[in-house]
DNA sequence: GATCCACCTG
DNA sequence: CAGGTGGATC
């Protein structure tokens, strides 16, 4: 330790690469049950560095406090893994016998139904035991009739993870409507028509000739009856407050998981209530259903400027009731679009953006290229004449993001559409409570806010009465709320921030409104701002230590030896990453505060003061000084 | 409680 | 780059 404490005195001058032992991170445990619901067990999350001298200081100590260091290092306890449980369901799958096509097809929509209720109460891994229909094969003679057995693609991808709405049925199948429609409808007839009796006694009720209907056959509300098919018991939504989950097909489902505890039996009183219960819901989610499917036929009334305003509310296009994903005519690519362009009319980096949207979307906003790109001055240090940012940012995420996929939490791309706009709106208006991100400042108000409401469009758009009925009307409510926020942050924006972060790494709030002020300021606009410049400090801190490391690795001697030119990897590094087209001359202010930077961690590493979890807030505090002033030119960038 | 920040993660 | 989270500060 003496030594160690005299190479620290003189660290500049005997480090060398066996001194500096590599990194040891901790270990995360990621346990993924694939059968059931994903569990992810964090089992040790410290990320504590271990000293590259080989020895763990305190941070503070002096460097005549080193003697006392343990020079023990950190052992990390091995990975543990949870053992899954067993499949929530067994999937099976046995044939059953041939029936009409309309009667399949209404089954396959209900259990396409139930499987995505199932699916979202479970979780995005959730996969049931409900196997395409074999009953549906042609060798019944009805396959080609049909005209859709099973959608097993889209099944199918949603089981792999995938986006539970590509490749799966269209609502505006006319036949799937139908049956849909049928089967929407038939519990509430039945109860009309037998005059508010119970279920059960529809059927000795009923004046009607007995029809082979899907209702007739599924309704059961707690029956337990063998005659009924237990697989219609599981896709029937209006049994009850729970349903049964058979295991086994073939065996028509004797042998059921219990999912939810039914509240209700028949023959006892609570069975009415129950049945008026379950009609509510019915009516509810019916009417929740038919809102979204008008705002789908709605949005393109709402395009007075095609192609390049097109309304950009985040469209989930998954029916609200029956879990169905339904293809939006907003996620076909519009006639007359021209290629690279994005649905809202902006350039989409030469990508195509997916035809269903279905992960979470950059908040940044791609803007068509303008007419004049803007310009800037070089910084005052400069006389290479004027310096133009490049007119469009192609490298940007937009387009790639659109793709990349994977980020998106899939209980928020599972969520009711409407539902989903609901809560946008309201908490956009400042419902008190709601923490609400700031998707709709972007993309999806810029493709709103100019078009005129339609008097159909609040109510289609879910929105509560009593919002749609405030005084101040519900057009200016919104307008001030959703649609005035008018100017969402752009990559040219995102392009002109990592540019100021050569002037400035910690810019206050007062500088990002002097300099973005063409973008109407919010909280959450400049919560993402400064989330811009978090990620730009973290990226450049990432580089700072790993160079610093690297240099002491090497065994650089002296902090001397560390500089920051215009040639070194380092700047390379960073110029790649914050001006990627190098069409900006970085100022000389900048490579000396990334030199000083580097110095700090190189001696902060050499001391081995990064054993400390807290080791790099006096770093951050050195360089949080070192900031200038953004050039003038800066504010100039939007003139309008 | 609000805000800012670093850190971690996808 | 964005979302979530926890710590620090006021």
């Amino acid at each position: 330790m003496q030594q160690m404490y005299a190479s620290s005195n003189t660290f500049l001058d005997c480090r060398s690469p066996e001194h500096v032992q590599p990194l040891k991170h901790d270990s995360c445990a990621l346990c993924t049950i694939t059968d059931g619901l994903d569990i992810t067990v964090l089992l040790n999350n410290d990320d504590k560095l271990t000293s590259p001298l080989g020895s763990p200081y305190t941070m503070g100590s002096s460097r005549a406090e080193l003697d006392g260091a343990d020079p023990a290092p950190q052992n990390r306890d091995p990975l543990h893994l949870l053992s899954a449980p067993p499949p929530l369901l067994s999937p099976t799958a046995t044939p059953c016998g041939p029936k009409d096509w309309p009667l399949r097809t209404a089954r396959h929509a209900k259990r396409a139904r139930v499987e995505n209720i199932i699916r979202d109460m479970a979780g995005s891994s959730f996969s049931p035991s409900l196997e395409p229909d074999t009953d549906g094969a042609p060798e019944d003679g009805q396959g080609d009739k049909g005209p859709r057995e099973w959608p097993p693609d889209g099944v199918q991808a949603q089981r792999a993870g995938q986006s539970s709405v590509v490749g799966c049925w269209s609502s505006e199948d006319p036949a799937i409507k139908n049956q849909l429609q049928n089967m929407k409808c038939q519990p509430l007839l039945k109860f009309r028509r037998s005059g508010g009796l119970p279920p059960e006694d529809w059927e000795r009720d009923s004046d009607q000739p007995k029809e082979e209907t899907p209702l007739e056959e599924t309704h059961s509300f707690g029956s337990d009856s063998p005659s009924k098919d237990p697989y219609d018991i599981f896709t029937d939504p209006h049994c009850g407050d729970g349903f049964d989950v058979p295991l086994n097909r073939k065996a028509c489902g004797r042998k059921k998981v219990r999912v939810q505890t039914a509240s209700s039996s028949p023959g006892t009183p609570d069975t009415a209530n129950a049945l008026m219960a379950d009609i509510l819901k019915y009516e509810l989610s019916r009417a929740v259903s038919m809102s979204v499917d008008s705002i789908f036929k709605i949005m393109p009334r709402l395009e007075p400027h095609p192609p390049a305003a097109a309304p950009a509310v985040v469209v989930m296009e998954r029916s609200a009731v029956t879990g169905l994903p339904h293809e939006s005519p907003l996620s076909r690519p519009r006639q007359g679009t021209p290629p690279g362009t994005s649905l809202y009319g902006e350039t989409v980096c030469g990508s195509t953006l997916p035809e269903v949207q279905t992960e979470a979307l950059s908040l940044v906003v791609q803007r068509a290229p303008r007419l004049r790109p803007y310009a800037i001055c070089r910084p005052p240090h400069q006389h290479h004449g004027e310096q133009e940012f490049p007119s469009s940012h192609r490298s940007e995420p937009q387009g790639s993001e659109g793709n990349k996929g994977g980020a998106a939490d899939p209980v928020r791309r599972d969520k009711n559409p409407c539902e989903g706009l609901k809560q946008e709106v309201l908490a956009t208006a400042g419902a008190p409570g709601s923490k609400v991100r700031c998707k709709v400042n972007s993309r999806s108000v810029r493709g709103a806010r100019h078009f005129a409401l339609d008097p159909g469009f609040l109510g289609d758009l879910c929105v509560p009465m009593d919002v749609q009925t405030r005084a101040d009307g519900p057009q200016s409510m919104l307008m001030s709320t959703l649609f005035s926020l008018n100017d969402g942050l752009t990559t040219s924006h995102l392009k002109k921030a990592k540019l100021m972060f050569f002037y400035t790494r910690y810019p206050n709030s007062l500088v990002l409104k002097t300099f973005f002020h063409d973008v109407q300021f919010t909280r959450c606009i400049t919560s993402q701002l400064i989330k811009w410049f978090s990620n730009f400090r973290e990226f450049y801190y990432i580089q700072m230590e790993k160079q610093a490391r690297q240099a002491v690795a090497e065994g650089v001697a002296h902090t001397g030896a560390l500089t920051v030119g215009r040639e070194s990897e380092l700047f390379r590094t960073l110029n790649m990453h914050y001006n990627k087209a190098s069409d900006f001359q970085v100022p000389e202010r900048f490579l000396e505060v990334a030199e000083m930077t580097l110095r700090e961690f190189y001696v902060a590493v050499s001391l081995g003061k990064d054993c400390d979890p807290s080791w790099k807030k006096p770093i951050y505090k050195v360089i949080c000084k070192l900031d200038s002033n953004v050039p003038e030119e800066f504010k100039a960038h939007y003139p309008d």
